[in-house]
DNA sequence: GGTTTCTTGGGTGTTCCACCTAAAATTCGG
DNA sequence: CCGAATTTTAGGTGGAACACCCAAGAAACC
């Protein structure tokens, strides 16, 4: 049960955009990939897939960059999860064997146990005190 | 976030032992195999790995076997993740970027969440109602 | 038009997963 | 004590996924 390094870059990035949200200038990848210190080049598939589930948008040309598609409170961890994991707790989807379904139905109760306390947590979450103060270019 | 098949097997073959649990006669990996349908070549890690946590005996040679170290009851979800899996959820050590320390102080909350609510679940819960029932040889 | 930025598609090395194979080591029956 | 039954240990393998790199293309602005 390991948490992809994919999800904690995304986290720090999301947390560094809801600095910056609400602003003229956004940011720019290698902006994010410096002050979060996540290699630009893996930087770009994580932030395409936030794209494509619709927490973050992007503009391109001069002045582009990302943005949160919506208010940090209203962006969960739960939401980050699904959208660069694909689920919050997925496991094999046949059930053979004498206490197969059974477990899978122990599991499932897991899952969505787990889903909801990742419902609880939001982007707000990860950006500390200092709402306004912001890293600049 | 996936929930490895080696963590499902084991489950259900926990579940098997916990039926012949208290038996003279003790299954050994084929039968196992059998009931769960668990590829046997596979299995021999897993029962390896539950022997040396600690939450499985084995006996060699003929009229070998396994057996539960325990009472169902006392071995709980959380055990078996952390025998095979080496963690309820872990992420990487280091925490490198303006976010990431607060970003794994969520996390490692959500983590202590999860492993609580694994300790809540124990093998008699993957045994289902027919305790006695059993997988005769 | 040209620069700046995102977008897209591909590629790569390493690690891990699920599984297989074969040779020991141990236990018991005779 | 011999031999059959069983676990134990060690190693090996194919494929997939992870983390990451690279370069050409497409939009936006000056």
């Amino acid at each position: 049960m390991k948490l992809s390094l994919k999800v904690e870059y995304a986290c720090q990035v999301l947390a560094q955009l809801g600095h910056t949200h609400g602003r003229k200038e956004l940011p720019h990848i290698d902006d994010l990939s410096r002050a979060e210190e996540v290699p630009s080049n893996y930087l770009v598939q994580i932030l395409n897939e936030l794209r494509n589930a619709g927490l973050i948008t992007s503009r391109r040309g001069k002045q582009g960059g990302y943005a949160l598609a919506r208010v940090p409170r209203e962006i969960t961890l739960c939401d980050v999860v699904r959208a660069l994991d694909g689920g919050v707790l997925e496991f094999s989807a046949e059930s053979r064997g004498a206490s197969a379904e059974r477990t899978k139905a122990i599991w499932r109760e897991v899952g969505a146990f787990l889903e909801e306390k990742l419902r609880s947590y939001t982007v707000e979450d990860f950006m500390g005190a200092g709402t306004t103060e912001m890293y600049y270019i």
